[in-house]
DNA sequence: AGAGATCTTCGTACGTTGTACGTGGTACGC
DNA sequence: GCGTACCACGTACAACGTACGAAGATCTCT
């Protein structure tokens, strides 16, 4: 990084030390903003509280004084992201609403991957957290469900959402573009297993798996962006006729 | 635990000593089912090498003979959960057996919290894994589901349930018979916030979620198993809407 | 029976983590 | 000038995963 030990201008041929850099304070607002690019960056393991102080130039132990341990820090974070979720607009129908912020989740998940598994988890919900949910509600319970079908309605959309997130997760890609990779993975992973076992065997001993990867996935590849709108619309569908039927 | 110091029979004297605790032979099935364990009672954060090798009555290196390492127990520790999932049934109609087969993993996942988030993210299934993957595609195929419909119907489900599994996973409490204690938790949490800003301003800032918490869950409580066939019925519906329409 | 050889067990030690504690420096009121 | 805050950080400790190599246990072959 730099040298601390340097006096200020004692040796005044010094360099102007690019005061900018340096001279930005502390603050809770930065820590966060450092966090969530960290984690973004390396991945979950990778936000250590020394990296992170590495990260904005200061020693590790100055961290705690904008947070008080790594849990809430975590919490912090967790704000951010739910913050850039798009909240349901008020100006189209609900399903356009609903679907539009669905969509946006999972952009905003996908971007910050580390943070699927601690969004739901965490027992303490913040502001943007509150803020999302009560317009979630709104869009529900304004488009004429009732308050049991709405409680169905948020639970089922939220399961689906989040649980796919959950499994874009740990893809080896990162945009939905490269989709031929997940096909090339697949594929790697039968001929890993098949050092074990015969390859033959496996495809025998579970034929429809291998179905589905030879002859699906495999060629004409997997869009997630497409798959989770399918879900989403049959979900979505299948709601307001609920709504309607009551 | 008890005396590793001490020496066989030297002592004369000693007590019988019950060979069937201490003589059991280390092995990588009883690494596994011990972690598991230990995984069920104290939360993934308690699963440690040395705790594992405590509950063993052995030295935290032995395990190192029988596992490369903490991620491969992992995998190992998964195997074991995907081993509990019900393979759905070829005796009953497919959404039938499909609906069972959800069921049963709600359940296993909500008697090992800690696989949640996990199971997904593996890099490299196991047979048990495998084994589950092939019976739910099979089910559907043998349906008269097209192979593009049947990737959309497991990625529907799929997502949906561990994505319910992933919202209950640290609920205060075990099993959903004492469903009033979400309320109460809800509530705390209001009252919680309500210390920096005021109640009454909470509940006027998001008068939805007031309505909804304060309106329904306080009052009747909210039953997760419940929830969780309802929007797995409406799911289930719906794809077979689609198949048939086909 | 004795001598390797092989299989299991584990003590010690290193690097990394979160963070408790106390110390030093800077800023500002009087 | 002198406290009184506030802010930054060095050191230290306990707990973690695990590399290394040395013991003990068991088996094999003569």
């Amino acid at each position: 990084m730099y040298d601390k030990s340097r006096h200020r201008n004692e040796e005044h041929m010094e360099l102007p030390e690019r005061p900018t850099k340096a001279r930005v304070p502390l603050s809770k607002e930065r820590l966060l903003r450092a966090a969530v690019a960290l984690a973004d960056r390396g991945g979950f393991e990778a936000l250590t509280m020394r990296k992170l102080a590495d990260e904005l130039g200061a020693g590790a132990m100055s961290l705690y004084h904008y947070v008080p341990n790594k849990d809430e820090l975590l919490d912090g974070m967790i704000e951010i992201v739910f913050g850039e979720i798009d909240l349901p607009s008020t100006d189209v129908d609900w399903k356009t609403a609903l679907r539009q912020r669905a969509i946006s989740t999972r952009e905003v998940l996908n971007r910050h991957r580390w943070a699927v598994g601690l969004m739901e988890s965490r027992p303490t919900p913040g502001l943007a957290s509150l803020r999302l949910h009560d317009a979630v509600l709104a869009c529900l319970r304004e488009a004429g469900f009732s308050i049991e079908l709405t409680i169905q309605a948020y639970s089922v959309q939220d399961a689906y959402i989040y649980g796919f997130a959950l499994q874009e997760k740990n893809l080896p890609f990162e945009s939905a573009e490269e989709s031929a990779a997940v096909a090339e993975e697949q594929v790697r992973q039968f001929a890993e297993l098949a050092e074990e076992r015969q390859l033959a065997a496996l495809a025998q001993e579970f034929p429809y798996l291998a179905e589905v990867v030879a002859g699906h996935v495999a060629k004409v590849g997997y869009d997630f962006a497409a798959a989770f709108e399918y879900g989403l619309d049959l979900i979505l569908d299948a709601l307001e006729k609920r709504r309607d039927a009551a």
